[in-house]
Parts: structure tokens; C-alpha cells; sequence
DNA sequence: TTGAAAGCGGTACCAC
DNA sequence: GTGGTACCGCTTTCAA
């Protein structure tokens, strides 16, 4: 008995081979320049696909190909508001994808031999992606190669690694975040008075970007201010007590800008120093300590980094690239949020569901 | 000679019945509940695959099924820059859904009859879901109550319309639209001043609710202001003449809030009276007219209603919902954004690649 | 250079 | 109640 007795439109590839009288094998040939197909039917088959507006079905070809992709994420442990915000981005919009991508997720602790560990075990277990923050550019440079080698594409979330081959980078655009702040700052200021930036880590390329990002809006928007730069290595104490100096050394400090999320410490010696309400500030990223200060305009804003939007950016080109081979632009830019006083609410009713999804699914 | 002879790992459904020594059929029937399976076996079963950690393949499933849903979206041609967006979004989120999702596009002029047309003839034609901006309450819960009839979920984007029935809205939370534009423009007024709101349509809840949330939020950070309600009724002629007596009539306006798209006439209606940099305003939306006021500061900031994001959230909550009898949350907020001069360039700069990308499909 | 056929995992129809 | 099996559209192997 054949095996198609009752007619039924044949779709697809089938629709193709049955309109030419050939078979499902040849058409797929040429469709896809697998050699062995004369340049004749070659030509036939692509016409006739044209004419049907031949799209590949992708659900049947995933089904037969059977790729489920294993994707590996790495995220610091540090910073936990923030990185849990991002993986809950991720696992959202991974979620429709799930019988096609697993994804498994690495946290290392702050020790940057750890980072450089947990992605070289994911190398060698052979995952299909990666999606990592860079611990630091030359290290990231080294296993990006590696990763290279055998073909694995590495997204970067956060910050940027530029140079060191990644597919493509998700990140704040940072730059922006300090034009930003600046707007904000310069909009709370007195006409006159110093401002202290405090930057964490100026070798990450994050930070100096919104430092000049920070410094250039200031000037565009504003008689010109000197600004004090206080690198805090992103420690707590070190913050604590840069500020404490400054505060104590500079005179007429009429604002301040955190470009990392080691604010708390800072606000503790405006506190300490009882200038809290007295300067305005302007602070990165949103995490409970810091819901209290915006509450009541001790700091007046802060640059939302939009980490689930991240998690979500990334393992979205993630999917694209190793389903469809569609290559993501070389940055993917998400840009910054500033919370006030008057979205608050919104930012922590957010957190507060995603929070509950990720505890429902564990 | 028997079907598996080479030894394989089957996996899914047919290592469950394997394991259990019976029929996929069996298996099958027992996992979805649907009758003629002994209470012993569905039990059995329900363990097994519980412990083989069973996750049913969609892909699979969906080839078999072979459903192909066909979304329409229905958005009107007013306000194109925004709705441009908001359709760019939805083809974006659901390029990856494309051998799933058919989404098909309508556009309706400012008619409202020609609104209801469009849904209606949509219901016709028999299609699987609907996005829609709801035309106005009462039309849109007539609609929303046929579509109920046959099952047809209907998102509503842009505004919202509770009582219709819809699935559920996906809308840029206007009162806290409305509380971050009174954020904004306290901290540009003078500490005296009258206050003007430009609206829309005060029957759109949208506009109500920004109105409200201004309101509470201009009451909590400022002493006392009076402020004048003036409806334009998204009419350009309208907004501009009562702009223009508002002006002249009203003594000591210290800031202006338009909670709609129609900000230009209002803004021609202080140059005309020469009080464009005076007065601060803020407005609503982003779009090509608008920029320049914002880049020579005349406009203090503008809430961008973020048209991608809910074009990109609707489309994925109907996904969820047709594929995965996922029931989204009743609303879905989008938190408005603060777009000003130092980050307007990121956002010109994400809808020039947008209509690039557009362009590129057409 | 071409064709026949197996089968990816799940669903549904039919027979027992 | 249960089992057998065709089939969704595509890819791939093997034989012709």
C-alpha cells in the first residue's frame, strides 16, 4: 500500500518534490547546495520553493536534528540583587525555548581564579554557549580563544570585553549612565560646588565609561565644576572611609555619584557626617538597603542597570545564534533606567513577582 | 522483525512505557488525564515519569499538532511613530515563533466604526488571537464578549479595558507616568507657580489615571499648586487653541504636563507667546517632532511609553497562551521611561535601527 | 545524480 | 483498558 493514499495538500518540502515529480531527498539537496544535484533540478527546485514561498518548517527540523542546546551561565556571587535579577531574566525568557536550550548556571565566588575555573570546566564539558561576565579583560581574552577554537559562542553580560572576541556584549550602556546621573545631579546642585564621583574598579571598562560619560554631561550642562575621582576597588571600607575623607577635606562638595552598587557605605559617612540630606546623590542600581534613601530624597536617583532586561537580551541572541545562525550585532545595548522617588514602587513591585516566580519554581 | 532492535536510551514518553513494559498510548493517556486508563497504571505512570524527570518534548508535540496559530494585531494609524514601534516589537519578540505564530497586521484610521470592523471581520475569519488597542470601552466589551464565545483570547496594548473580558493588558502603568512627569517637573519649577495638564481623551482610562497619578505625586512633593485640567481630546487645533487661552489667561504658570501625543501644538503655543524656555514642560511619547525641543532643553523630559516592550510582551503572553495554557497575569505594567537630553541619542539611536530592521523585511 | 525509507517524540485513531 | 501504528516535516543514510 502506498503511503500516501489519501490526498491531503502536501506542504512543505513535500509540496515541492511532489509539484516537480521528484523526491523529498533531491529537493532537500538543493535546497540546501548539498552537492550531488544536477545545476538543472537545482534551478527547478529553487524556482518552484520561490513560487510556493517555501518556509522551512523549524519545529520538524529541530524535531529531527534533535539539538538541544546546553547553554552555561557564569555570574559572580557578589552583587546579589543585581545578578539574581539577571538570571531571573534569563530563566523568563529562556522559558519558551526549553526543549530546545538547557541552561545551567555557574556562580563563582569573588576569587577571579574561580571565574577563570568554573567557565574552563564548562569548556571542557562541552556546552553549546556561554554567557558570562568578564572577570577581566585578559583572562576573558585567553578563554574567549579557547572557546573560539572549538566554535562556542560567549556572550558577555554587564560589562564588555571588547577586544577579546566575544560574539557580542549586553550591557548598560554605561557611557549613558553617567550622561545621566550627571542630568540629574546638575538638576539638584547649587550653581556652585565640587562633585565627588566614587567609581569602583576603574580598570573595568564599565566604570570608566560612565566616569567620562558623568564628566562630558557635566560640562555640557553646567558652568564648569571640579570633580574629585575616588576609585573604591569596589570594598566596602575603602568607600566608607574615601568618603569620609573627602567629605571631611573637600569644601563645598555640592554632590556625589556613585558609578558602582557599593553605595551604602558612602551614605553611612554622609550620614555620619550628617550632610545626608544636605548633598544630593546619585547612586547605580537598585537593592533593598537602598530603598530606604530614595524614600525619603536622600538620594535623589539611581541608574537602573535593568538586569533582567540584560539576562533577557542575552540568552535571546543566544538562541538566535545557535537555532537560526543569525549573528546578534557586535553590542546590544540596554539603556538605563533612573529610579526616583516616583517609580520606586514600580521597580520594587517587579523585583517582588520575579522574586515569587523564582521561588515557585524551586 | 520488531521496531527497536538496535538498543537506543528512548526517551520521553516511549522510556516511560518501556520502563513500565506497556504502550505509549497507555502512557500518553494516563499523562494527560484523558479517561480509559486503570487508576493502577495512570498512577504508575504519573511516578515513573515523575522519576525519570519526564519533560514532555513541545517540539515534538507541535509538529504533530502541526498548530500554526494566526494572531491578528488591530492598531490604529494615528500616532504612527508610537504604534510603528509597537508593531516592531511584536514582530521582533515573535520572529522566533514564526513557523508557530502567524501574525497578521491591521491598521484602522481614526473611525471608530472602522475599529470595530476590523476586529469583528478578524473574528470572522476565524483566527486564534488578537491584540488590539481596545477603540473604546463599551465597543471593546461587546467584542471582547463575542471572542469570549469562541474561545479567542484578545490582549489589549496601549490601554487598557477591564471590564471587557480581555485575556489581559499589556499598558505603560500611566499613574506612575503621570507621578514620574510631576517628579520631573517640580524639580524644574519654581517654588511657586500654577500648573497646567494638557490631556487627551479624559474617557481613555490611560489618560485618567496619568492625570491622577500627577496629581498625587505633585500633592506629595511641593507645597500646595493649583493646576487647570484642559482636554484636547487628541485634536491638534484644539490642544493648540487651548493652550494659547490657557496662556494668556492664566497668570504665574510655573510648568505644563501634556499626558498625551499631541504635545507639539501646545508647544508652538508657547513659542507663539514667547514662554518656551520659561515654562518647563513635559511631555509624553518620543517622536521625530519632538526631539529638538528636547535637545535645546525647552521640553524637560518626555514619558516614553516604551511601545517595543509591549509590542514584545503581548506577542509573548499570547505565545504562552495558546502554546502552553499559560494564563498571563491580569495586567502586565510597563514601567514608563524618563527620556531627556543626556540619553535622548540612545533612543533615536534604537528607533533608527528598528525602522532599518523593518525596511530590511519589506 | 537520484530515490526510498527510517525515525526524531508525541498524538490520535482504530482494533482488540 | 490497552496496544499497535500512522503521521506531522525534515534530515540523513543507503542503495540504485
Amino acid at each position: 500500500m502506498p503511503k500516501r493514499t489519501i490526498i491531503k495538500p502536501a506542504s512543505g518540502i513535500r509540496a515541492i518534490a511532489e509539484a516537480l515529480d521528484i523526491s523529498v531527498a533531491t529537493v532537500h539537496r538543493a535546497l540546501h547546495n548539498q552537492g550531488r544535484v544536477s545545476q538543472a533540478t537545482r534551478e527547478r527546485v529553487l524556482r518552484m520553493a520561490e513560487e510556493q514561498k517555501y518556509q522551512p518548517n523549524l519545529t520538524a527540523r529541530n524535531l529531527r536534528l534533535n539539538r538541544h542546546f546546553r547553554v552555561s551561565v557564569h555570574l559572580p556571587t557578589t552583587i546579589a540583587a543585581f545578578f539574581d535579577s539577571l538570571r531571573a531574566g534569563i530563566e523568563e525568557a529562556a522559558s519558551p525555548f526549553r526543549s530546545v536550550l538547557e541552561v545551567e548556571f555557574h556562580r563563582y565566588t569573588r576569587n577571579p581564579g574561580r571565574a577563570q575555573a568554573s567557565l574552563r570546566s564548562a569548556l571542557e564539558a562541552g556546552v553549546h554557549g556561554i554567557i558570562a561576565v568578564p572577570p577581566n579583560t585578559t583572562q576573558m581574552a585567553r578563554l574567549v580563544k579557547k572557546a573560539r577554537e572549538r566554535a562556542i559562542p560567549v556572550i558577555c553580560v554587564s560589562t564588555d570585553s571588547p577586544e577579546s572576541g566575544r560574539l557580542t556584549a549586553v550591557t548598560p550602556h554605561p557611557y549613558y549612565g553617567g550622561c545621566m546621573a550627571a542630568e540629574v545631579l546638575a538638576a539638584s546642585m547649587r550653581k556652585r560646588g565640587h562633585v565627588v564621583v566614587m567609581a569602583g574598579d576603574l580598570e573595568n571598562l564599565n566604570q570608566t565609561e560612565k566616569v567620562r560619560g558623568f564628566m562630558e554631561m557635566l560640562a555640557r550642562t553646567d558652568a564648569n565644576r571640579s570633580v574629585t575621582l575616588i576609585e573604591t576597588r569596589d570594598d566596602p571600607e575603602q568607600a566608607f572611609k574615601g568618603a569620609l575623607r573627602c567629605l571631611r577635606e573637600t569644601p563645598q562638595i555640592g554632590g556625589m555619584y556613585v558609578t558602582s552598587a557599593n553605595s551604602i557605605p558612602v551614605l553611612q559617612a554622609l550620614r555620619k557626617e550628617d550632610r545626608l540630606y544636605a548633598i544630593p546623590v546619585v547612586t547605580t542600581d537598585l537593592f533593598p538597603e537602598l530603598v530606604p534613601y530614595l524614600r525619603d530624597g536622600a538620594v535623589r536617583a539611581t541608574i537602573y542597570q535593568c538586569p533582567e532586561m540584560q539576562g533577557s537580551l542575552a540568552i535571546r541572541a543566544m538562541y538566535q545564534y545557535l537555532m537560526e545562525s543569525i549573528a546578534p550585532p557586535s553590542c546590544i545595548g540596554v539603556i538605563p533606567q533612573l529610579v526616583m522617588k516616583s517609580n520606586l514602587e514600580l521597580y520594587l513591585r517587579k523585583s517582588a513577582e520575579q522574586a515569587g516566580k523564582t521561588a515557585m519554581r524551586e
